[in-house]
DNA sequence: ATCTATCGGAACGAATCGTTTCGTTTGGGT
DNA sequence: ACCCAAACGAAACGATTCGTTCCGATAGAT
């Protein structure tokens, strides 16, 4: 179960004035297992701290509290977000929401939901996720503004609006225990109102 | 405060073999008052029972736990959905929106989001919030329905889906704590692929 | 009159939180 | 080469919450 320290079986000692990386390690590793194992009550700081045989004032040294631990979580799981060029806006849209469907299919779409979770109770959480929305958004907006370049969409259409309405079915999903979709009917209900069909 | 027993400065007694209203009504104030001061976390069994001056027996007696009652207090404060029946599909959903932004920027939508929240881990609450997502979905669904009977849809348009993504669009917002919005151009985004605009 | 379910209150053990203290380890500044 | 500062694990602290379990008192139901 890994819940030894770094390398042998001795405990992990100071390595001197500075960081020691086997420590991190150890903590994120344990606690994305009891994540993954007990759900998000089984990841309290004192059970990262117990099975990663870490002393809470190191954990709180280098994460302020629980949510902070959450996030640095995530961001070791989350790989990087393909967006699909296929010269088709339809298409890549429908690539984007089937890879995110897909990715939230697996342990980190539920870590991802505590983080949504999380955030409607603390600030810090609420700030870190806006700004992985904002991240998420900018870069959705950009597909489809590619693909109004591109002339598949009628002028004036809003590239950001129909990203939102993208990525907020996409949640909608996620929260609701729903990620398995037909992707291309949800594309369909938000981009049939903007794409010019004869392209 | 209302932190008194109901009537006089007395505790509340027993009145016999049978469930105290008066009870049931302080503890419901309690719990709402203690969470519009102070937040979610505000909201424990532990003070709720202090604030009521009742024993936790009591609150477990009645609500299994915390969940049942944020439940309990959202159903409450909760009022009736209006569904407007405006002759125009697009004035409808506009209203429909307009109305949930509006009641989300109270207090119940805070609540509200807090449920969202909770039902992320605690499996009682994620099956209350699916029941009560269905019926707003089957009345919204309604909604689109009767437009589409009234020929303002294009053949074939999934009136489920629509009034799906006109929810996520809410839902988003909510938990990204951005109520105000141009509800009109939200629905815009999905509604203008399946009117028939000359009708 | 007895039964029975409720009420508030208190206490229980367990768990978590966030902080603090302690002794040890070791790199880096002087 | 020496010593200080910082990191480390471990343990303990008081506070809080949880969910349960007793208790004596109350008063409707039978």
């Amino acid at each position: 179960m890994a819940e030894k320290a770094g390398r042998s079986g001795g405990p992990r000692r100071s390595i001197g004035a500075r960081r020691n990386p086997e420590t991190e390690a150890a903590v994120l590793d344990a606690a994305a297992e009891l994540f993954l194992a007990g759900g998000p009550k089984a990841l309290s700081m004192e059970a990262v701290a117990r099975k990663a045989r870490a002393g809470k004032a190191t954990l709180y040294r280098w994460w302020p509290g629980r949510g902070a631990l959450i996030l640095a979580v995530y961001e070791r799981m989350k790989g990087e977000t393909a967006y699909a060029d296929t010269g088709s806006l339809r298409q890549d849209l429908v690539a984007f929401l089937e890879y995110l469907m897909g990715h939230w299919r697996r342990p980190v779409g539920q870590l991802f939901r505590l983080i949504i979770a999380e955030a409607q109770s603390d600030p810090d959480m609420a700030e870190a996720l806006d700004r992985y929305r904002a991240e998420r958004l900018a870069a959705l907006t950009a597909v489809v503004a590619r693909g109004a370049a591109r002339g598949e969409l009628v002028p004036g259409a809003d590239a950001e609006a129909i990203a939102e309405a993208v990525i907020a079915l996409g949640w909608l999903r996620l929260l609701t225990g729903r990620t398995e979709a037909d992707c291309a009917a949800l594309v369909n209900v938000v981009l049939d109102g903007w794409v010019i069909e004869g392209a």
